[in-house]
DNA sequence: TATTGTTATACTCTATAACTATA
DNA sequence: TATAGTTATAGAGTATAACAATA
């Protein structure tokens, strides 16, 4: 906490550099990692349910919706979604069912343990949604999600005309 | 493309949750994921020093700056950071140095081919950031900007006075 | 032939713990 | 004793490719 000798980080301090304060996509990047930490923490003892928070509310206002579609909901590969499946149904907040019509397909719900779960850890996401916005008012709020929607907009219209990205994975700095 | 005999897609319209459409937090992180993807998209060719743009900014920023403290910066522990700086300087685009004062000390510069490195890549890190931003005027980017800061500005405040958080990696869905 | 869900596999990124050399 | 950097290791999380069942 104090001044310890040896340490490095009393005298120097950090300098921002120019080229990052004013970048949208910075920014975006280090508030993603922030808010992820503090969800992750303050939801503890949910076990893994508020990382698959997004995808159990498409799953609950998407009732039945087949994997594959799911997993496009969410960016996903197909392959990537079984194991979660299987470890939310393990936990007993989901379950498959086989379909008569197409008998490849396996469709998702939540089950009732599920539903309730989602509902009390919602609580939680909106508590926490609103620590995150505090001292922005309603219209300020409205207005972030219109400016981060046209970013997004932006974005997509340029992905879906870009060739197809290169094979790697996401990082965080 | 067309309606594919058997395809589940052309039916079922995904039905986004309530609970998500006005959630700050969760469309920044869908926003992340598109920007981060679109950014590698683009950047492809400049090899991994897009995923380490920020970092690269702030070690020219910061010439000299100690390996610990670069790591805190980002978000990332000490040791994760060192087969990245490994790696880095295997590219040539930055150097560690001893401290004569602190023999324990590494301090991280960046090349002369580093900085030409980053001045080429910074370029193209703008039109991504101006493809991003396209349609919104500069007191809109200022406003997002500005809203963005108050959002962070509350999340590491609450991290700040949170306990010690749950020992897990980022996820992303 | 194409699609759905699954498995096997490998790769990337990250943290933890233990080590060394310094302080 | 504490700190800076490193190493060894393990654990998430993801994608790719190949497979069986079904369309």
């Amino acid at each position: 906490m104090g001044t310890v000798q040896g340490a490095i980080r009393a005298d120097e301090p950090l300098v921002e550099p120019d080229e990052l304060r004013g970048s949208v996509s910075y920014r975006i990047r280090l508030l993603q990692i922030a808010a992820y930490k503090s969800f992750e923490t303050v939801l503890a003892g949910f076990g893994t349910a508020p990382r698959y928070y997004g995808m159990l509310r498409i799953i609950q206002a998407n009732p039945g919706i087949a994997q594959t579609r799911l997993a496009e909901a969410i960016f996903l590969d197909r392959s990537s979604l079984v194991p979660i499946l299987d470890s939310m149904t393990r936990d007993g907040w989901i379950e498959r069912r086989a379909t008569p019509r197409d008998k490849r397909v396996r469709r998702v719900f939540l089950t009732p343990a599920g539903a309730q779960m989602l509902d009390r850890l919602g609580q939680e996401v909106d508590r926490h949604e609103a620590m995150m916005t505090a001292g922005l008012d309603g219209a300020e709020v409205d207005t972030l999600i219109g400016l981060l929607d046209r970013v997004d907009g932006n974005l997509r219209t340029a992905l879906a005309h870009a060739a197809k990205p290169a094979p790697q994975n996401g990082a965080t700095s």
